[in-house]
DNA sequence: GTCTATATACAGATAGAC
DNA sequence: GTCTATCTGTATATAGAC
């Protein structure tokens, strides 16, 4: 029972090397641009070796998309945030949001898979799961465990999620998609989860909810 | 002075049915896949007419987007909204603004322009400038005109747009990038402006607002 | 299993007939 | 100005040497 005895290595170092090649030339150049040749020169390995592991470039898009998911996501549980007040627990939350989808690497995927979105729907399903699916949910579960706390109204916990994340979305992320400005810098970051949340908690009504009658 | 007189007839038939066939086929190819042999034949014009017209792909590929954002694009003035209360005025604009970013020719060109952004920034800057800056600008400035009017609680007009429209595209907006749903029908889309609407203007404080002391 | 060399197809762009 | 035919390069995928 040593160590090298592990039963299932799925992925030998090549397979790996190839899948790093893969991820560099589809994100840099996009599906259709990027060609087999580039993929096995980066990867040091013939074109030959490269059609034993994946039978068609098609296939091996598939591969490189999905390995990128599966290392990313957010993960944490509702609990997490019971000992801090609504506003810090919602800005932790969109740190973790934003430092994720506003990753250099987080962008190429989305523009590779939403621009070929249409010829791939498998892709950009893996993608989909992998991804905004995965996040919704988790930020899903903090609102309803919220509401059920009592320190957040909430009729719809998952609608209330995807506003939350549109909203902290918001500006910058349309420019970094188009490529059309850096990364925000960590204070940045700061001043628009302040905002954001703030706007988020209190709503834009001028005092209507004082009085009824 | 008769109609046939018109000093600048910039786009004749010939270079208008090649814009129309060179927006069909990069929209549903994507730039890299598409060729100018398809475009040839869709416009039923030989590469060498179309060759005359445009230099090279690439100046085909921005004409084409150029083109498609100029038909588009949301057009009002704070003005045209004093009649109504501040959720209605919010709705009448969600409903122009999702009108326009669910139509399956805007998720088309959202979709080419993202996935090539890194390849074309020019085009991407057209696209942004005509499109979501603009949009953005003119519900900036409804937003300042409702502050001013005292209906809204607006610290920063233009950063209350962002999220107001961050909100709105929520949900469906990435399954329809993404190619995993069908368009939202018209109750659909109501119900979501109805709730988006009003999460946004009470946010989601539980009953922070009343009575202070 | 891996690599070199190649088969086959099609891309963007152009020369010459009309 | 327009079209047919073509040049040149490069893509995916594979056959055969080792």
């Amino acid at each position: 029972m040593t160590a090298s005895q592990d039963a299932v290595p799925v992925r030998d170092a090549k397979t790996v090397q190839i899948l790093i090649a893969a991820k560099d030339t589809f994100l840099e150049l996009g599906y259709a641009a990027a060609s087999m040749d580039q993929v096995a020169q980066r990867a040091r390995v013939s074109k030959t070796t490269l059609y034993t592991r994946f039978p068609s470039k098609e296939a091996l898009f598939a591969a490189t998309i999905s390995a990128e998911c599966e290392r990313r996501g957010m993960r944490f549980q509702p609990e997490d945030f019971d000992d801090l007040p609504l506003e810090e627990a919602l800005r932790a939350i969109a740190r973790r949001f934003l430092d994720l989808i506003w990753s250099p690497e987080a962008i190429q995927v989305q523009q590779t898979v939403t621009g070929e979105a249409a010829r791939f729907p498998e892709v950009a399903r893996i993608f989909f799961d992998a991804g905004p699916a995965h996040g919704r949910a988790a930020v899903a579960a903090f609102f309803a465990h919220a509401a059920a706390r009592g320190v957040a109204r909430v009729d719809d916990p998952e609608f209330t999620a995807q506003q939350f994340m549109g909203a902290l979305q918001g500006g910058p992320h349309c420019e970094l998609t188009l490529c059309l400005c850096a990364p925000p810098s960590g204070e940045e970051r700061e001043s628009h989860i302040r905002k954001a949340v703030a706007l988020f908690v209190t709503g834009v009504g001028a005092a209507v909810a004082a009085a009824p009658h």
